[in-house]
DNA sequence: CTGCTATTGATAATCATTTTCATGGAATGG
DNA sequence: CCATTCCATGAAAATGATTATCAATAGCAG
């Protein structure tokens, strides 16, 4: 999704829920797009306190759920005890691969696994909202070192 | 694995670390093995303080961290933020199935999609020491609700 | 512009987890 | 049997991430 769309699709958002679209909110989302995937609540605060220092970690933090509940972010855990956000690809979901020696995230998807898991939960009687598929190990270069 | 097995493998591990076999990790173990799995820290320690109240949290918290060092339980996170902590079946992996309404835990196993993650991990050089799978939805009763 | 209300950001509170440290206990070597 | 050493324990405090509080500020509608 562009740019420019996920701006618009958020100050949609805030606008159905009564809420203002104001300056620190774009400041945060401009930096969330701008920044690569996987970000801390902190690594997304650091980088915008270098830019504007007057910008508080509750704001990025609240901001960030914000992020999700419009749905233009998803939260993530990795067990490294803190939540991570990405840009959510609209309905394009994907699982991650993390390497347990750099700490290097790959994102992938597979239809295959997304089928069998259908069937699997089937079998239990469960129907799926969502799912969580993390495989750690070790990338090709760590392996190597 | 029967319980007096693990029993067994627990006090030789703290044997070959120079660990001290104590009461209370043998009441901690006693308990953890009593109590159904996917327990908590603060419920194994409530369960425990019932029959003995001389027991610490730290001391279950740390006992359990050892259970999961010599391999007699596994650490697991469902997002609710705590840990929570299984006996684990000796290299049997299995997965979970989370009725997100009444938090139901289901264990399930599918070599098929094992299979599928080593596949979708080597196409990105990677070689897997273990993975995580979670599926989330509402289990049959819960949807009839 | 004015007033209402949401937002902000510093700070404090919370929650789970982990560390600290003085005390107690187990095992070992005299 | 005793002493010594070192580990374990548990209460309390520290930590780290997250979330709530609240007075001051800033959007937005009229």
């Amino acid at each position: 999704m562009p740019k420019t769309r996920t701006k618009s699709k958020f100050r949609e958002y805030l606008l159905t829920q009564g809420l203002k679209s104001t300056q620190q909110r774009e400041l945060i989302l401009e930096e969330f797009l701008r920044a690569g995937s996987h970000l801390s609540t902190e690594d997304l605060y650091l980088r915008l306190r270098k830019k504007n220092p007057r910008i508080g970690y509750a704001t990025v933090h609240r901001t960030l759920k914000l992020f999700a509940e419009c749905g233009i972010a998803e939260q993530r855990h990795f067990g490294d005890g803190q939540a991570r956000y990405e840009a959510s690809d609209q309905g394009e979901h994907h699982d991650h691969l993390i390497c347990v020696t750099c700490g290097r995230i790959v994102e992938f998807e597979d239809p295959r696994i997304e089928q069998l898991q259908d069937e699997v939960a089937a079998e239990h009687g469960f129907s799926i909202e969502r799912h969580r598929l993390e495989l750690y190990g070790s990338c090709s270069s760590c392996r190597q070192a």
